[in-house]
DNA sequence: CCTACCGATCGGTAGG
DNA sequence: CCTACCGATCGGTAGG
C-alpha cells in the first residue's frame, strides 16, 4: 500500500541512480577537468582556495540535507534551506547536486556505507567463539548507535523517506540494506537451533528492525537510557534472558 | 531531535485543534444554522439534495486525504490531489475543512477514535479469567487489524506524519494514544511478574509498538502471512513461547 | 460546491 | 558559487 503499484511505477528517462559506485566524490556535477585546461600553469597543482574547500561545500552541504531531511521531512524542507543551513545562497546547491533528489540519494547512501562498515567493524570486535547472544547484542547495540547516536541523521532519513525514491534509487539503496539485513540471519538462525529465540527468524528480523528502528520515534538523548541499557533490554525481550 | 525545541515551537494564533470533541460532525466548517434560516418552511426538515449527501462529501474528503496523506506523505500530497479523490475541483476540500492541515488533523484523530473503540471492543472479548498472554494476544491480533487491515490507511498516517502538527494538535492527539496505549499496561506488567516478558514492561511496551508499527513498511496483504500467522509469531518473540 | 483568481514558494537554470 | 530569473505549483479565498 505504500508502495506505488509496479503497473503505474516508471523511471524517469535519465533517472539513473547517482553516485552507486562508492568512489571518492567526483568533485562538483563530475566537471573535473579544471586541471587540463588551457593556459594553467604544469607542476604540482596549486589548488585555488575554491577548489581547496570544495569538498566541505559539498560535505555541508550533505550534512545540512540530512538534518533538514529528518526534522522537516524531504518535501516540507527546501533546497533553499538545505543552502542556508551550508552557508550558501539559494540555488548553490545545484552546483554540487542535479536535483534535489539526487541529494536525498547521497544521504541514504552515504549513511548505509558508514552503518555497514561500522557493523562489519562491530562484528569482527567479537571473538569468534562467543555465543550467538553475544553476537546479537553487539549487531544491536551498533544498530542503536547508528540510529541515535551523535551525527545520526543519515539512517533515520533513509528509514522514512524511503517513499521519496524513485525506482532506479531503490533498487541501489536495496542493495545496501540487504546486505546489512543478511549479516543479522546466521546469528538468528542460530539462536533459533538453540531455542532462546522462539519466532521464524525471517519474522523476527522483520519485528526486531522495527523495535528498534522505531526508538528514533521515542529516544532522547537527554533521557536516562544509555543505548547499552536499551541494548540490554532488547536483549531480555527477543531472547527471554536478562 | 525529531521533534523541534520547545523554545522555538510556538502555536499558531487560531490554531486550537479543530474537531477535538467526538461529536457529530458539525457541518461544512461549523455553518449549521440553515434549519432557522428565514424563509425556510417547517416541521420536518426537507432536506435538500445538496444537504443529502454532504456528509458524503465530506466523508470522500477524509478518505482521499488519509489514501493520500498515506501513501505520498502530508506535504507531497496536494489538496487538488485530495480535491480530485473526492470527485471535486481544486479549492472545493476548503468548504468542508479550513486549511489542509486541519484536514491532517481529522484523520488522525478520527483513525485514533476508531482504534480504541476496536481495542476496547477486543479486550471485551477476553474472558475475564483468561491468561495475561491470552489477553496480550487481543491487543496484538487487533494492533494488526488497525494497522494492516482493510481500509488501514488513517493510523498509518498518524504514526508517520506525527511531526506535521502544530503543538495544539498533538496535545489532542496524545491524549487519544496515551489512553491506547496505557490498556497494554496491566497486561505487560501480569506477564513480567510471571516471568514471561524479561524486558522492564514500560520499555517492553515501546519496542513491541516498534514492531508492530514497523509492520506497514513490510507487510503485503498479497503475501503468505495471514494476521493471525503475524500474531502467533510476535507472541512467540516477545514471550518466548509458541 | 465551482470558477477564477491571488501571493508565495518551490526546484531549477543561465550567465557570469 | 552568486545574481537574477523562470515556469510550475501550491494553499487558500471571494463571489456566486
Amino acid at each position: 500500500m505504500s508502495k506505488p503499484s509496479p503497473a503505474s511505477a516508471t523511471v524517469d528517462a535519465g533517472a539513473t541512480a547517482p553516485g552507486i559506485s562508492p568512489s571518492p566524490p567526483p568533485g562538483p556535477r563530475g566537471r573535473r577537468s579544471a586541471a587540463t585546461l588551457p593556459g594553467r600553469p604544469r607542476g604540482r597543482p596549486r589548488k585555488l582556495d575554491s577548489e581547496l574547500d570544495e569538498g566541505n561545500r559539498r560535505r555541508l552541504v550533505i550534512e545540512g540535507a540530512a538534518r533538514l531531511f529528518r526534522t522537516k521531512g524531504f518535501a516540507a524542507a527546501s533546497t533553499r534551506d538545505i543552502a542556508a543551513a551550508a552557508g550558501m545562497r539559494g540555488g548553490s546547491p545545484f552546483y554540487h547536486f542535479e536535483s534535489k533528489n539526487a541529494l536525498l540519494y547521497v544521504v541514504m547512501q552515504e549513511g548505509m556505507a558508514q552503518a555497514a562498515q561500522s557493523q562489519q567493524a562491530a562484528l569482527d570486535r567479537v571473538p569468534a567463539d562467543a555465543a550467538p547472544r553475544e553476537r546479537l547484542r553487539a549487531l544491536i547495540r551498533n544498530h542503536f548507535e547508528v540510529l541515535l547516536g551523535p551525527g545520526s541523521d543519515f539512517i533515520p532519513v533513509m528509514l522514512y523517506e524511503w517513499r521519496s525514491l524513485n525506482d532506479a534509487q531503490r533498487e541501489g539503496i536495496s542493495e545496501l540494506t540487504g546486505a546489512y539485513e543478511a549479516q543479522w540471519m546466521p546469528t538468528l538462525r542460530a539462536l533459533h537451533e538453540a531455542g532462546a529465540l522462539k519466532a521464524d527468524p525471517r519474522t523476527a528480523r522483520l519485528f526486531i528492525f522495527g523495535a528498534l528502528n522505531w526508538s528514533v520515534q521515542w529516544f532522547s538523548p537527554r533521557g536516562s537510557q544509555s543505548l547499552d541499557g536499551l541494548t540490554a533490554q532488547a536483549l531480555a525481550l527477543f531472547t527471554g534472558e536478562a
